[in-house]
DNA sequence: AGATTATTAATTGTTGACAATCTGCAATCA
DNA sequence: TGATTGCAGATTGTCAACAATTAATAATCT
């Protein structure tokens, strides 16, 4: 769970890239506490590396949503309020429903034995596995939907999705019912992109988010001030 | 339609926004040309600034879409091909339902009147104004209905859709017959806004997305290699 | 004492110089 | 002649020093 290779900062230059990588798996698995600072002269002695690239990787990783920067005020780990698991949930469903319908309509033999790798993988998950090792295949299964779904706008916009929603999920740790259902629930999304079609496959992404919102804020994701409704309905 | 006050470049360091928010512009108004290069040295001198935070701006516009940046050989104005139109038109279809369907829930006096002095400008716009003017209205109410939304997440997701919106719309000049319905399309919207519910709401934005299209690229935007079929569809 | 205003330390914003890499052209060799 | 290699110019990547701003503390005044 440590070398963790969802490296999302392509197309940047090579030392931002790698401290931003970096910062990102020290956010996700909790080694940078949300709310604490994070600053630039310090990252940069840790890594070994000027002030400048530490800069760029800090943009990126605010852009991504893990963390907030202020003028002159430096940035900080973002704090997650239920309003913002309502935030990124309703808006991953927006988006997911998009890639999974275009994904049944462009699924590929390859796409479809990776699937089934990631499937068998998480069937076969140890009992001792770690909470890192259930994420990591979860976020893999929905990787190859966006890859599938062959849209190079969708990936960018997945890309913040995955790192708030890695964020939650290493962080919750109801971890036992989460590892015995993943398997059947993305079986589920499997089963409909091959032999469904695009309406089947966005029905299904709207039950799927459903359910991975329960399983993350089962009581208190429903009585936030500010976001109070269901975000979209409709059939 | 010069100083087009659409500066989504906040919590960015302060020259750097607006080196972002000129160059934004000049892409926008076709001063830079598609595919043609974008030099940070060539920048820095023409706005009296240092390289780097000529470089925070590329990496904002880059990141906004507007530009493409490789290692060491730099960055260049994003060409728009039909593929690109079909990715950033169904990407804001299913993002744009998200923000209607909020929208219908939280409608308030203060975004009810705004709406409608953006339309009685529209309706009021000369038979001689400039497309920047009739994009500029159009945009500005579709802001609108994400600030009504009220939704961090969705308005990180709306401005580089935006931006290459804006890109589109300032260059197809079938300026006539834009004017003269956009709005009647938009008033439409605002109806549904203010008496129908979410699902209703979501229902006349994937008819105005279809229209906007429609408007722009009427011919070849089917007959795409990598992007054949309607991306989604259901009802 | 309480509030208000200097002062100072810490941190980010900006800059110009230097290093690494790419592109195009010319010289060389089969 | 044609391809390959080496060189020069241009451009981006990285760095360390300097300037601007903030936040916390101490000093001052009423």
């Amino acid at each position: 769970m440590d070398t963790t290779p969802f490296a999302v900062a392509a197309n940047l230059p090579a030392l931002a890239a790698l401290v931003a990588d970096r910062v990102r798996d020290m956010i996700v698995h909790g080694d940078l506490a949300p709310g604490e600072r994070v600053k630039e002269a310090e990252l940069a002695a840790a890594m070994q590396v000027s002030r400048g690239p530490v800069r760029e990787a800090i943009a990126l990783l605010s852009a991504e949503g893990l963390i907030e920067t202020q003028r002159y005020r430096g940035a900080r780990v973002i704090e997650m309020s239920a309003r913002d698991i309502d935030e990124v949930y309703s808006l991953r469903l927006a988006v997911e429903r998009l890639a999974m319908a275009r994904a049944a309509e462009r699924m590929t033999a390859e796409i479809q034995g990776a699937m089934d790798d990631v499937l068998a993988r998480m069937r076969d998950l140890p009992p001792e596995a770690a909470v890192a090792d259930v994420v990591a295949l979860d976020l893999e299964f929905h990787d190859l939907v966006y890859e599938a779904a062959d849209h190079r706008r969708l990936d960018r916009t997945w890309a913040p999705i995955r790192s708030q929603v890695s964020v939650f999920l290493n962080a919750r740790t109801d971890k036992d019912y989460f590892r015995r259902t993943s398997w059947e629930k993305h079986r589920a999304l499997r089963d409909v992109l091959v032999e469904g079609g695009p309406a089947a496959a966005a029905e299904a992404v709207e039950r799927h988010i459903g359910w991975a919102l329960h399983r993350l804020a089962p009581s208190h994701v429903n009585e936030t001030d500010a976001a109070p409704a269901a975000p979209e309905r409709m059939s």
